[in-house]
Order: C-alpha cells, then structure tokens, then sequence
DNA sequence: CAGACTTTTAGGTACGTACCTCAAAGCCTG
DNA sequence: CAGGCTTTGAGGTACGTACCTAAAAGTCTG
C-alpha cells in the first residue's frame, strides 16, 4: 500500500497537522520540523494521493479554449474535440469551454481576456496571432494566478506560457522534403496557397518550405504565395493568373490550416497533368481529397491531441505539478492514402 | 455543481441506499425503483465521480505487460516508456509491472498466464503472437475477470480482448507507397529485409507492401524476404548472396521492428549508389540514420501512446468505462528527417 | 390476517486529504 | 518568571462514494 499522510507523520514523528502544513506550505512550522517531514517524505517514497486531495478540497478545473470566430473543417474539428474531451475529462472534474474571439484584433482579445471573471475560470487556451496587447493581457492574467497555453498559433513561449501545437517551420520543411521526393525527377514551378500571409504559422510553414526546396531541388522553383482569403472566386482567378506566366505547375502547396477552399479550386483547374499537391490539416474534405487522390500528401496535427495535450497542461499548472513532456509533444504526421 | 447521489437519491425520492443499490447493481430493489432512480439519473445527468468511488473502494489497479524476452532497442524504449507511464498514473492508483517471456513459446506463456496470482493483477497487456494456448489461456484470465489486451503483436481481437497497435497491413502498404514514390522514375529491385518471417507483424507488412508495390509500380520488383535472425554476420552473408542474381537493388525495406542491425549491415554494404531504405519504428539508431541520411523514412508507431492506451483500456474495462475511441487509435506514422 | 419474505430506510464508518479551531507546549524578551 | 509570541498537537468536519447493519415498511402466501 502508497504510504498516507498518516504514515508520514509517524514516521517523522510530528502530528497531522504539522504534515499537512509543510505539504500545503502553510506558515507556522519551524524549518527544522519541515526538514524531518520533508526527509520523510522521502524516505518513504509519499506521493500525495492528487484524487483524494481534489476531493477533499471540492476542487474542479473550468479551462476556457479561445478560438477564432471565422474558420471552416479544421475549427469544427477542434471543437468537436473540445466536446469530446469534455466527456472522458468528466470524471476528473474536469470541464472545458469555447469562447470565439476576432483573432486578428488583438485589442478586442486583450478586452476579452480583461474581461474574464477570475472565479470562474482556471485556466487559457489562447488560440490567436502574438501581438503586444494579448501578451500584456496574458501577464496580467499570470499575476491573478490564471494559467495560459499558446494554443496552435501564437508560439512564443515563455516561463508561464506553454505552446501547444506544431513546429510550423519543420512542418513546412516536412512538406518541402516530400514535394521534392515526389517531384525529384520532374522541373517545374510550385504554387503555394494560403488563405492570407499574416498568419505566422502560414509565414513559418512557407519559410520551411522554401528552405528544404531551394538548397536541395534546383529543378523546381517555388512561386510567390497566393492569397485566398478563404474566397473560391478570388483563388480561381489568381491560379489563372499565375498559370499565364507560368505554365508549367508541378506541384501545388496549400500552406493553410483550413484546405478545402483552395483545394476544391486547384483540384478543378488542375484535371489533366495534375501537380504533385500537398496541404495541412486532417478534415472531412482533405480525408475525401486523399482518397480520391486528389491530394498526394497531408501534413498533419491530431486535434484530439492538441486538445487534450493544453487540458493537461493548464491542470498540472494548476496543481504545480509537473508534465510529462513526451506525451505532450505534438507530432507533425504525413498522412497519404495508406496510413489514414 | 455536479449532482451526486444525494441529489439522486431526493429527485427519485428514495434512499441513499437504494441508489447506492441501482449504481452498483445490487440486488434487493424492486423493477420500478430501479427504473425511477435510472429516470432520475438521466434528468440530472448524474456522472458518477469514478475517483471518490475508487477512493472509497480504496482500490488500486495494478497491470502488467508481458513482453519478449529478447529484443533490442525497440523492446528497451517500450520499457522506458511503462516506467514512466507508472509515474503520471500514480497519481491514479496505477501501477504496471513487466514480465518477459519466451515470444515463441507458446505454451511457456499459457503456463505463465495460468500461474498469476489473480489477486495480484487487475489486467494484462500481452505481446506475443497468437497461438491457441495462448487464446485459451487468455479465455481462462477472462472467466476470472482479468481483462487482456493484445499489444503490438497477436492482433486477432474479440469481444474481450482490444487490439492495441497499429494495422501492419496498412503500415506495409505505407512503406510501399513511399517507396513507390521515390522511386517512381527508376527501376530495379528491392530487397526486404526481416528477422524472421514467421512473425505475423512481418508477414502482414510485406504483404501490404508487396500490394502497392506491384499495384501501381510496374518498374519495382520486389525481392523474396532475407531473414537475419538478428545475425549481422548472417545479415551480411544472404545480403551479397542475393546481390549475385540481383546487381541493382533500388530500395531496401527493412521490416522489422527491431532495424538496428540489418540497417548497419546494409548501410556497410551499400556505400554508393544507396538504394532507398525505409525502417520500421523510431529508435537511438533508426533515429540517427535518419539524420545521417542513412534512411530515407521510418514508418513508426508511438511507444509511449502504445503503452499508456493499453493501461488506459485496461483501467477502463475494469471499471466497466466505455473508451474515447479517438484516442486510442495508435496512428501509423512517417518520419522523415525533418519532422522527427 | 399472521407469518414469511422482500424491499427500503436510516444511520453509521471508511477511503486520503484539506482545512478549521482550540488548546497545549515551547521559546524568547525584558 | 510573567507575558507574549511562535510552533505543534488533537480533534473535528467535509468532499462523493462504497459498503455495512438493524430496523421499518411493504408485499405475498396460505
């Protein structure tokens, strides 16, 4: 049997009351009797029983997921997964709520987050662009004792601030190394897709992209980014107008978190002498586009993971406990039609 | 707040007793009763507190893995990975030993099955190949209430008896497609490397290699399987052997789980014009090959989510829990150097 | 409708920890 | 060594559930 906090006190031969003043840090205990508890501790290999502690102190975890207010497959499939999470984190009174915020209007998020009622909340998942004003308002919320992760987006972490989510720069070099293995005999031009360029992921993925393509496929040239902003029309006629000076496409990158604009589009342009076409994210469309072999390669991140991985995190933030980094890594995957 | 059973108890208008009775499938409640405290749980949407209820029963769950006695880094990293899933459970009242056995030996690993001590295991996570003793064995641990799991090998599932790895097949057609696709302008042949041929795992993957392969790459032929026995030595010998009758070997597929010694072999032997190689499973050395260039691509399976979705399935089967299906799906994943 | 049986109630204790109060013991200072 | 301070002890209640007992209430049978 684990030792109890029984155990503990005979064992340093001080009172319940004094064990449970030096595990909870409260005042009133001499340093040497802290010492005698905490050599006990280790003696006996205590580990506080978290279950029994929660119980005890009627403790439970809201966590609140702010996402952005706009988006398509990707955004329904975190929040899918938020829900689901919600059912197998039930047990440990765990629950997880979604705000939708303007992601690219970093004041109305500061005010957002100002505008959190403490008790109410545990912790942040913040899914949105850095930018001066979030991170003054992330500070502020760390100083009242509420935790924030980094959630997809926004990867600058620091002491108090974890990022969960993809290296976007290995992702794009993921992809660049997969498009010239697949094009490695072939020349010609690459198209690369995203729904704007502000969004530092989509920056970080086409920096990476263009690394791996340009030191290591001289055959292929990549052109400069198209900009959708998620508009079917406007991604039509910009194909168009790059095919007049480019005749040639190779192979298509969709840079993007939400694929299926753009690759309904490239898939109607494209019907004969099809590019080599690799886009991000696991969706309904993108599922459907690789089985039908539309798309050649999709470079993912498991939102269940990522949704369970900061649920994680902001508890054992909460519970000053530490992480098991492993489990947390998220991974960047390759799905093609056989490993989906 | 959460409803509990008190609050139950008042909307059905019985006791806390007769709904400690229904909850627990006591017996002694009339037909009605238990019906009125069923309406009243789905009004409330009461969720048992699974933690409290395991805290009272004062119980604990204690699994075990039974794995080859032989192996190599692969076999170490799964080990790694159980001691560190026993710390993050601990918290839960988790403990997971290991115990080796002869793989081969089928009626070892029934003796070994029938000789637990029942009171000392809650659940068992078995990878071994499937045999009938060892069916019949685990049929036996089952009449006993000892849930099993099939781990990475032995992927016949029953009603009783979860699956957790990955489809060989698939992760066989995985390495066949991108083999294919880096060799899609070249010809010649590959050679398939194994330990032995008689693990089912190796079998299922060649052959779902082998389907791609001569699907839709008419320019590849496959070679028959080397088996190495884990021998560098024999390694070495049937590989120039086949390079007799086979001067251009195009690709190398190394099928096994355990890649490290085949891989070195075949990295001595093919100093230039390398074939592209693809290997099973991340490790030290696979791992550094692939920064070194040595691998072109590892198709890999998670041994840390291997293990903690065995004892996740195992806690939950005893607790009668449905599972979050999701995520314990155990993903076939790509490794190429840049999103290691 | 009495007796036997089943169902239900009421109450308790327990799990391991948190947190509270009150009293006792120990220590320092003047 | 009295008065004030800090430290420690002893005991309690609580969290939500499990499991136990004794007795009350209800139902059935002959």
């Amino acid at each position: 049997m684990r030792p109890t906090t029984k155990d503990l006190a005979i064992e340093a031969g001080v009172s319940l009351a004094t064990v449970d003043r030096v595990l909870n840090n409260r005042p009133g205990v001499r340093e040497d009797t802290v010492f005698k508890v905490n050599e006990a501790i280790k003696k006996l290999g205590f580990i506080r029983n978290v279950v029994a502690a929660n119980l005890a102190r009627g403790k439970s975890y809201r966590f609140l997921f702010l996402l952005p207010r706009t988006g398509d497959e990707f955004l329904a499939g975190l929040i899918a997964r938020i829900h689901e999470a919600n059912q197998s984190f039930a047990a440990e009174m765990i629950h997880a709520d979604v705000m939708h915020i303007h992601e690219s209007d970093p004041h109305q998020i500061a005010k957002v987050l100002g505008s959190l009622d403490l008790d109410q909340v545990d912790g942040i998942a913040i899914m949105a662009p850095e930018s001066p004003q979030v991170r003054d308002a992330k500070a502020r919320l760390i100083e009242k004792g509420i935790d924030t992760v980094s959630f997809i987006a926004g990867q600058i972490a620091s002491d108090h601030d974890d990022f969960v989510g993809i290296d976007n720069h290995a992702a794009g070099a993921t992809a660049g190394r997969l498009m010239g293995r697949f094009l490695e005999h072939s020349a010609g031009a690459i198209l690369v897709i995203a729904e704007t360029m502000l969004a530092r992921d989509s920056l970080e993925r086409r920096l990476g992209f263009d690394e791996i393509i340009n030191t290591d496929y001289p055959n292929l040239v990549v052109l400069p980014s198209l900009e959708t902003y998620g508009d079917a029309e406007r991604t039509t006629r910009v194909i168009h107008n790059s095919l007049l000076s480019q005749p040639h496409i190779a192979g298509v990158y969709i840079v993007s978190s939400e694929a299926r604009v753009p690759l309904e589009v490239v898939t109607k342009v494209f019907t004969r002498d099809k590019p080599v076409i690799i886009a991000h994210e696991r969706t309904p469309f993108t599922e459907a586009a690789l089985r039908a072999n539309h798309v050649d390669a999709l470079i993912t991140q498991d939102p269940g993971h990522l949704v369970r991985s900061a649920i994680r995190i902001l508890r054992a933030r909460k519970d000053r406990r530490e992480i098991l980094a492993s489990q947390e890594k998220i991974r960047i995957e390759v799905l093609i039609k056989e490993n989906l």
